[in-house]
DNA sequence: ACGCTGCTTTACGTTAACGTAAAGCTCGCA
DNA sequence: TGCGAGCTTTACGTTAACGTAAAGCAGCGT
């Protein structure tokens, strides 16, 4: 008796529309099983449903969010597919740390620019 | 006499098309002068190329691009203006930090991943 | 039986960010 | 003087990620 969920219901927890739902099942990213013609989803699709929306949020594209997620459902067995896969987790390692260093760049440009500006502020206002 | 660049020059350095740098300028993102029908890059140009690929890795359209490099170049003189600007910096910060979090996130389930993997390799290659 | 609500499929439309092709200037040089 | 290299404008094409509209089924409350 696992909870289970409608499309309007997710869409809404999700801040998206159904079409949206639709669309990443379409693409493969989720799939929910059917109640007569209607879609039924599990605590496993809105998981992936979260996954999703976080790679959204770091600009990756779905085929990306894919690759992604088959990196965690993936259990290599061969020695090789093995090693192969490691080889991936690096690279796609590298490229989110070089990430992270483009935001705390960023970010810290936004500190500086802050505070300027709250200096100039305060300067102003003790004028008047 | 400053430095100056030629567009096949800049998207090399930057690893685009001409067409990509050009399309830049459509969008009002860069403004290089004309030498003749020529288009004449400067530094300052040059730092806003970097500046969009930055913004590109971290999966920003042209248009948020856009703000963030105004942000960079304006001057606010008023002191509401000035107010604005500061909220406008901030409503970034935490969209950033979010961004920052969900990277660190994904990178954290990473490190799991592969040190899950790295450990079953080394398992299997005991047993050979 | 009727209509509303919520879901469904099908299919054409839209926006962003370029790609790609065509045709024309202009400068240096053999 | 012809020509090739490198730039230019103009314009249509393409892909991703949905939006939006049309038309139909299915249960349920009156």
């Amino acid at each position: 008796m696992t909870e289970t969920y409608g499309i309007a219901e997710l869409a809404k927890e999700f801040g998206v529309t159904t079409r949206t739902v639709r669309f990443y099942e379409d693409k493969g990213l989720i799939s929910p099983t059917r109640e007569g013609q209607r879609r039924i989803y599990s605590p496993r699709d809105r998981v992936r449903l979260r996954l999703i929306m976080r790679g959204k949020r770091l600009g990756l594209t779905l085929d990306e969010i894919a690759e992604l997620i088959d990196l965690y459902d993936a259990d290599p067995s061969e020695v090789t597919q093995l090693k192969q896969f490691i080889g991936v987790i690096r690279e796609r390692k590298t490229v989110l740390e070089g990430q992270k260093q483009d935001i705390e760049d960023i970010l810290a440009e936004m500190t500086r620019l802050e505070r300027q500006c709250t200096q100039l502020l305060s300067q102003k206002q003790n004028k008047k």
